[in-house]
DNA sequence: TATTGTTATACTCTATAACTATA
DNA sequence: TATAGTTATAGAGTATAACAATA
């Protein structure tokens, strides 16, 4: 038979399921978002600090450029983000997020949560940020700018209301 | 400023993050194998226990059967699985693995053991197994049948030699 | 000359539908 | 009638190439 070691062997493959199931849980709560689970990171990545180009959101997503044009349009039509003209670059576009996607990102980052927690359940309570710090401490090593927007602060870029 | 726990509430964030690391390691790694990280996935499946219908294997690793027909096509062109009728249901067929897909497996296997143990790096040595306890019962969970094949099993199975 | 963003085109991947053979 | 597997076709998603504007 086989032992423990050997079962947790296969990193790779229990990291896709696990993204899978988080897919499954996620996917009714991201379908209405124009963009889907993609949009919903233009929009976390764009909700803080400068807004980014479309170059650099391309690159933080891992799509290629053109993708981000399609992408963005999308978005664009939806009312979530706006296209502005960079004053330094003229060339290129800083991708604002507009009051209606800020509320939709808050939204739909207050449903993940419970997604989250959701997926978590297997686990014992005080198991579960501990796979999250793990998973994050891995995760900023290969994206080390990583920032995350929390549902006030993008209200504060925006000058919005509480409602999150 | 953000806490760590705002900071470590994107889980889908990180586990795509974190997939898609192991992605960039492992690619150069299952670039010579005939459907890649699938077909990896397939030839662990297929070396444990009873070889599994193409159905079956399809449903496990989240494709379609028409999908799965192509990547056996590959393997099967490649010397790695066999497609053998079931004798208890003549629709069906039983994928097994040849003995170069052995060999195949095992190599694949021990470069990938070394390549997982690269992604984690960033993380202490005694975390290091902690991770992997808690995505394994969390994919697990997804997956309650799975079981892994050990290249020692694999061996057993076709009566090999060791070589692993 | 290189870069940002857009558009058109081609390619890859995947799913749908229709078929054969079994059950 | 339903299921396993195959094949052909259509669709979605993605990348490549060419372009305009700017650096």
């Amino acid at each position: 038979m086989t032992t423990p070691q050997q079962l947790e062997a296969d990193l790779g493959w229990a990291l896709l399921a696990v993204l899978r199931s988080y897919r499954e849980i996620s996917e009714a709560l991201l379908a209405g978002l124009p963009g889907g689970p993609r949009g919903y990171h233009v929009l976390t990545t764009a909700a803080t600090g400068e807004p980014p180009s479309q170059l650099a959101l391309a690159r933080k997503l891992g799509v290629d450029r053109t993708v981000m044009t399609y992408l963005l349009d999308d978005m664009e039509k939806g009312g979530l983000i706006e296209r502005r003209p960079d004053p330094a670059d003229r060339r290129a576009r800083r991708i604002t997020v507009t009051e209606a996607g800020n509320a939709a990102l808050c939204d739909v980052q207050r449903a993940l949560r419970t997604a989250e927690e959701t997926l978590l359940e297997p686990l014992d309570p005080e198991e579960r940020p501990v796979l999250r710090h793990l998973l994050y401490r891995l995760a900023t090593r290969a994206d080390p700018q990583r920032t995350e927007t929390t549902c006030t602060e993008a209200e504060k870029l925006t000058g919005d209301a509480p409602a999150c």
